[in-house]
DNA sequence: GATGAATGAGGATTCATTCAT
DNA sequence: CATGAATGAATCCTCATTCAT
């Protein structure tokens, strides 16, 4: 998973040394997303960053100069382009907008939602404000983007005749909301909810998707029958 | 001591220090919760309350036995018995489900979200890991008591016939991401859409407040009419 | 037992606040001495010393300039001028060296060491050094007077020809040793034997004078035939 | 890391920074002990204890987690294991009793009375109410084997026919009382005799062995029948 | 490069002391 | 006189950051 292991050359086994030293850097911002993702910037000590990546407090400083810019390169490290990737999909999809709704969230959920990227949008929604310019730059390189994708989505379910007309923005809003409460109630503690109230990622995506494809539904049309929720009646 | 109340000249006013005293903890809750919401837990030092509240740094201590002790307060301060309140106002509503779940949706907005109490939400969601004790209480005070809330207010119009059947759970987590993602647009810098995507609080709720109760209609009835969102028409 | 005591009026119940407002110093110095001998000087907070007393925090101040004066004035107040009392008693004194200096002994105990009169030697013991000018006066008005009360029961049993020559000072001394052991076994936790090794101040004492007067018994002269150990007879 | 020595020009020093860090701990007890004899624990401010050991603040907390640790490990420090040392030294004495108490005696005074060590016992004489965790380590470790040393010595001397039966606990409660004596004389400026009243302390010791050693003397007289102080046998 | 000992600015907290009522 | 709210100097302790080895 860390990138830096790419680089590594060692076939079979390596000095040891030599192969730490090339994924120093990324054992360190996974270590420091981790961190950063469960106890906050101010509650995460540069220390146990050094201790959970198995490198000495100096080392870290090393690689990074400062607390900022360990956390600027925590950020910058986990926002990679996929929306390019996406919107390549987008293109080449075939089929109707329920399936195509279904399948975009599914997809977010298995390739952002349900691995460490997420947690990144846990940082930047707690932390983001005393970083301005990561700020500014996530915003422009994931939610206008991940924005324009769903309005796209919506967009090509209304040319079809498939939704009907809508204030896109809004709507699209709405959809991010879901998926960002995914992303809440696996990162904050105060969303994730108690005991007997468990909440299933797919169940709750079906669930969601399936309102809101009744809900934009084009007009009096055929009724769907996509009806399973999954949990109870 | 109460005599000297008639040396006063200020005939409506009660005396500077009686009043001071009376006033401080409020005017220390409410510089508290300022600057909590404005840099999180950590970043607020607590010469910075006092000097927000006009006080000196051990005033603070005279009230507040902790910084982790003014935090609970003010957690508890801006929630306490909303929920009794609402409960009650859930009792006596008179209305359809349509009408019932908009009402909640704007008053929930004017009395919370648009306030600075849902400050201490996004709060909560970005540090409540540092503070399991509240965390769980936030937990059983708020997310539950709302979640409840919203659960019977679609149980209602399920058994008025107005809404079908569905996965109480799932569907109120649904509205609930809609009310958090106000919340964060309001109080996270990466969630404060750029210049030219404003997000008006009042038609983002309509909007979704419509797609839900399309999304949540009751089966095959009558077509809705209620279609106007409020924004494109 | 308060000194303060004796200037009260009231016969049978004078109004309440007057009775307390003569009692007060006295309050407050018994107080004080409680808690500067339980907890030491830094130990113990003048709010405490209040709340023993009953008043409030400022009312101390009222009648100490400050914490240093207050302990002064503990330690003054209990400093009385126990030993003009004593040498009369030392002049008057009929009988032999070994009744004598029992006597001494067990006065001393009953009259100093049981009391919270002690608390002020451990308090000296313990804090002097921060309070040079009173301990120079402890020395001069308790130290120096013991020393020289027991040096002339001493001398006076060699004039007699009960004791045998010796140096007057260190035997002395050794005395006092075991008196102040009393003291601090009474004051000082870590000298409070434990449990089963409980510690009886009469048969300490009684312990202590038979060795000292054995140690020091006249030379090879008749033996002695004071064989009571002072506790079970 | 090790070839950096090389170029070192101290050939048998250890590198500056490697041999601090050896000496660092002791270097800082050895402050602190002064410092807490000469100002009482509360009194000791830890920067001061750094500065006298030639560090930061900061470093004092490197190696001790709190003051009150840092007090702690100073206990220990000056106690451990002297009282092993000492009993395997009782087991092979050979002489008297006489011999062998001005022996203890004497040998005490110079590895503990006369050493700072002996403020150990001033500090927590005066303060040891204020840790009661210490308190109970001190009395177990340090004033419990003491007692039970002297106690052996006697018992001892019994056994050997060259002391009489006695109770053993209160006799060496006052052998104890003497050696206090001494550490207060010492450390406590009440108990620090002025000018003309000098106490020398070996002086002190003989003569309170002297007067014990008569004290305690098996009768060459008469036997005596007062045996039973009450306690044991 | 890596280490970890050392630093010291920064912030929470305590408590003697003041003073308006 | 008595009160207790307010003050702020003093101190403990944390932790990002530096740097000699």
């Amino acid at each position: 998973m860390p990138l830096s292991k790419f680089f590594c050359t060692n076939a079979g086994l390596a000095p040891k040394r030599a192969r730490r030293k090339e994924a120093r850097p990324g054992e360190l911002l996974e270590a420091a997303l981790d961190l950063f993702v469960e106890k906050g910037f101010a509650g995460t000590r540069m220390e146990e960053v050094a201790a959970r990546a198995g490198v000495s407090k100096g080392t870290v400083f090393l690689y990074f100069a400062s607390k900022e810019e360990l956390f600027k390169a925590v950020v910058r490290h986990n926002i990679s382009g996929r929306f390019t990737e996406w919107n390549a999909e987008f293109e080449s999809f075939e089929g109707n907008s329920a399936d195509m709704l279904r399948y975009c969230m599914q997809t977010w959920w298995e390739r952002v939602g349900a691995t460490q990227a997420s947690g990144i949008s846990k940082l930047m929604i707690s932390e983001g404000r005393n970083f301005p310019e990561i700020a500014e730059f996530y915003q422009r390189e994931v939610i206008e983007p991940g924005h324009q994708l769903i309005r796209r989505v919506l967009q090509r379910g209304i040319d079809r005749g498939e939704l009907r007309a809508m204030d896109l923005n809004y709507v699209a809003y709405g959809l991010m909301a879901s998926m960002m409460f995914l992303i809440l109630s696996k990162h904050s503690i105060v969303m994730s909810l108690k005991e007997d109230m468990t909440l299933d990622p797919l169940t709750y995506i079906a669930c969601q998707a399936d309102i809101f494809l009744r809900g934009l539904g084009a007009e009096p049309t055929a009724p769907h029958t996509d009806t399973d929720t999954g949990t109870d009646a």
